[in-house]
DNA sequence: ATTGATATTGAAAATCAATTTCAATAAAAA
DNA sequence: TTTTTATTGAAATTGATTTTCAATATCAAT
């Protein structure tokens, strides 16, 4: 998905264009990386140095809401953002450089039906997600 | 494991040990719902009304150092704890209560091999959750 | 038992991220 | 243009977590 359409969405769903939020956008959406919103706001603050802190995170918030962006779970916290993928989609991330790759591969139905007969639970969702070293950092 | 064994534990890595501790121990362990620090400190209270919060934050520190506890992560916030379930297990939590189910079933090696394969990673841990309604709260 | 070294304590202060408040401003509609 | 109102950044506030510190309790060595 391109960063303008981004922006449309955002404007479809009754909110303005501002410059705020196109620097918060364009930041989020080229990384393929997990960013903080303090991460997001030093980087966004290079191509826009009025931005405030305060409107990264009420941007973050919309993003997360029209399910343009999802929280990323780390062992050390989880207060961080990632470009969500399209469809129902894992993590696979890499523990040294952070970097964020998507995977499909939903072969979990047996395995979630067996647990909610031998729980009694009724099974709504589920999180998959993969930690290990990319290429790069092997 | 019992209360007994992971005071044990504790004394055997160098920690003494002291009322706060053993309130803050038996208070966690004796729980089958994920507790933040704040839920243990009201509860371990009623047993030992002197404690202060951040001896709950420092045992839990240590607890979580010797692999008795782990942190949960939720949809919301990931800073509860639970009682460490023995050998590689996933969790299964109810929305509704909080409660948590431990289960293993680790059909994954297939899966993670196939995407090691595909993306270049070298996969060293993962994380897999379900979330639903236990028996009680559906 | 008593003593001494020191880990641990709880209270208070400090820190830090996240949220709320608010008057000024900018975006979009009229 | 003008008007309406969503959005802004700065400052204040909140709330969880961490640090500091003198007093105390634990445990090992007598």
């Amino acid at each position: 998905m391109t960063t303008s359409s981004w922006l449309t969405l955002l404007q479809e769903n009754g909110y303005r264009l501002t410059e705020a939020r196109r620097a918060v956008v364009e930041t989020v959406q080229d990384s393929t990386h997990a960013l903080t919103p303090l991460q997001v706001f030093d980087m966004a603050r290079k191509k826009y140095p009025a931005l405030g802190l305060v409107s990264v995170y009420r941007t973050l918030e919309k993003l997360e809401e029209l399910h343009l962006i999802q929280r990323v779970h780390q062992p050390h916290g989880c207060q961080a953002f990632i470009s969500a993928g399209s469809g129902h989609q894992h993590l696979l991330l890499c523990q040294n450089c952070g970097q964020v790759e998507f995977f499909e591969g939903d072969d979990l139905e047996a395995l979630t039906n067996a647990i909610a007969q031998r729980t009694g639970y009724q099974i709504q969702e589920h999180w998959l997600q993969l930690f290990g070293l990319c290429r790069n950092c092997q």
